[in-house]
RNA sequence: GCUCCCAUAGUGUAGUGGCCAAUCAUGUGGGCCUCUCGAGCCCACGACUCGGGUUCAAAUCCCGAUGGGAGCACCA
């Protein structure tokens, strides 16, 4: 039997089974293995600048995890490297995180966290996984690359012990000395052999100013963190499989039990300045107007163009946590904005490239345009245009190409046929107008207001919007035939545009 | 150079050996619609990187190739 008369056949003796079902399937995150009796997890940026889109994956994924398991969800700044550190950016940080709807239980600084580290140095120095190393770091490095130890490496605990407590009492300057984990010289992998765990430092902390200068390097101050903070789970990017690599070692050398790793996939973003470092060189040369300017992906900007953080979280749990690498998608996250804002956005007029056309034949004309078109209960902008003949402004390209006698439908206002590009009969207020094949477009009347849209290339398109339009300052609004924008408060109306 | 990770439509995703003639979303094209180049509804387009192997049966397991990405900092 082919197919054809299978389906023939089906359709006689069960044509319920030839429906498709559809099944509607909400996209959700894989279970976490382990998590049964709750988490414990961590967001740990950081404080070089505000959070970017790059940022809010970690961010989100973990939140969505610690809220699905219940537990503990912690903020750790990672604050170890003081010519990084933005020191407004603490602030900036949390603000960010509070925008994203993230509820975190606890914000811990590592850099209060420095005796801990000390403590824990000594441990493994006196375990002798770890070894104080006064070598120049290039030929320290030369060595590693090569399989080889230190000079340094073999000695007893007690002499490096002795050295670490010169390194803290400031016997030693940047570079001459370090504390290196050992991990196994061996290794094929070059970037898991032997790593510095504590290392010199002598410009000021924002926060500690000159109290310590014996600074711990990522990988230690985070293996011991996440262990003294009892992490559960350690949900990041890809980009740290090696480190983990690494922090696993200490796990090893401590005897400590370690928590589930997960790595994402990296994520590309494309067309879009994150790296905070050049952004704060751009600002303070002018470039940019600050951490919030529409052309950046940060929090800041992405929010004040109207994009909600139930985007970017539908998102990211759309994306899920598999180690692909991907691309992100500005469409996809639109697409979810829109799915969010479009609901409750208002709508109203924005003429850019504005031209004044006139209506004959009619002298009074009232309009109520809906604020929204299935929201009768949000209610009208009312304008009422008298004159003789009538004027309004519409966009140019709108009608340069008309022809005499088109028939052209003002939306929510009235039907015309064009005489001239500019010249515009009155022909009534049938909404069968439409049927028969006229164009709508839009309008605004003379009372309209300058406006100015910021787009995110930086580009910014002048025109003119309605008047009703200055009732919704800083909503998410939708400018008709346009695209969704946010308004600001200005001199005009400030519009910062999110998307089509 | 060494090491590691990954591979389903343009993008993201489902898929854990038979129910895959492959899911959903987004996108693109078209249609419907008494008012958006919007929304909604409907239709269409579009993918298992390649080559071997295992098996009655492979998108799914194994090997190899190719391609993409990351790491090899006294940054995080």
């Amino acid at each position: 039997m082919n197919l054809e008369a299978q389906r023939a056949e089906l359709e006689r003796l069960a044509p319920e089974l030839l429906e498709k079902k559809k099944i509607e399937k909400i996209h959700e995150l894989p279970e976490l293995e382990g998590a049964e009796n709750g988490v414990v997890m961590r967001f740990a940026p950081g404080p070089t600048g505000p959070l970017h889109i790059g940022h809010t994956r970690a961010a989100i994924l973990n939140d969505e995890y610690v809220k699905r398991y219940g537990g503990k969800y912690i903020i750790r700044l990672e604050d170890t490297n003081p010519p990084t550190i933005l020191p407004e950016a603490y602030d900036l940080i949390t603000k960010d995180l509070d925008w994203l709807g993230i509820e975190y239980h606890e914000v811990v600084n590592q850099s209060s966290r420095f005796k801990i580290y000390y403590e824990y140095a000594e441990k493994l120095l006196q375990g002798g996984f770890a070894y104080v190393c006064t070598c120049p770091p290039d030929d320290w490095r030369t060595l590693k690359e090569d399989k080889k130890p230190c000079p340094h490496r073999s000695l007893e605990p007690n002499i490096h012990l002795d050295l670490w407590e010169k390194m803290l009492v400031g016997e030693f300057k940047p570079g001459e000395i370090s504390l290196v984990v050992k991990t196994d010289l061996e290794h094929p992998n070059p970037a898991v052999r032997d790593f510095v765990a504590l290392r010199l430092v002598d410009e000021p902390h924002p926060l500690t100013g000159d109290e310590f200068r014996v600074y711990p390097l990522y990988n230690f101050s985070v293996a011991i963190d996440d262990h003294l903070m009892e992490m559960s789970h350690v949900l990041r990017g890809k980009d740290h499989l090696n480190n983990t690599l690494r922090q696993e070692y200490i796990y090893e050398h401590m005897g400590w039990k370690k928590p589930v790793f997960i790595h994402y996939g990296w994520v590309s973003i494309e067309d879009t300045e994150l790296s905070t470092r050049k952004i704060k060189a751009s600002i303070e040369e002018g470039k940019y107007t600050g951490w919030n300017d529409v052309r950046l992906g940060t929090i800041a900007a992405l929010a004040r163009r109207g994009i909600r953080s139930e985007a970017i979280r539908q998102y990211w749990i759309e994306v899920g946590i598999k180690s692909v690498d991907i691309k992100f998608s500005w469409q996809n996250l639109y697409a979810y904005n829109k799915g969010i804002i479009d609901p409750v956005a208002k709508r109203y007029f924005f003429v850019w490239n504005p031209k004044k056309v006139t209506i004959k034949g009619e002298n009074i004309i009232k309009s109520h345009a809906p604020l929204h078109p299935e929201k009768s209960e949000l209610g009208n902008r009312e304008v009422i245009l008298s004159g003789d003949p009538i004027e309004i402004q519409v966009v140019s390209e709108d009608v340069e190409p008309l022809s005499p006698g088109t028939r052209i439908r003002f939306k929510d206002l009235c039907n015309s046929t064009s005489e001239t590009p500019v010249v515009f009969n009155y022909a009534g207020n049938d909404l069968s107008f439409v049927k028969e094949g006229a164009k709508i477009i839009h309008w605004v009347g003379p009372d309209a207001v300058p406006a100015k849209v910021h787009m995110p290339d930086g580009k910014i398109i002048d025109g003119l919007a309605e008047k009703a339009a200055s009732d919704s300052i800083s909503e998410i609004v939708q400018f008709e035939r346009f695209g969704f924008v946010k308004l600001e408060k200005g001199n005009e109306i400030e519009a910062y545009f999110a998307h089509k």
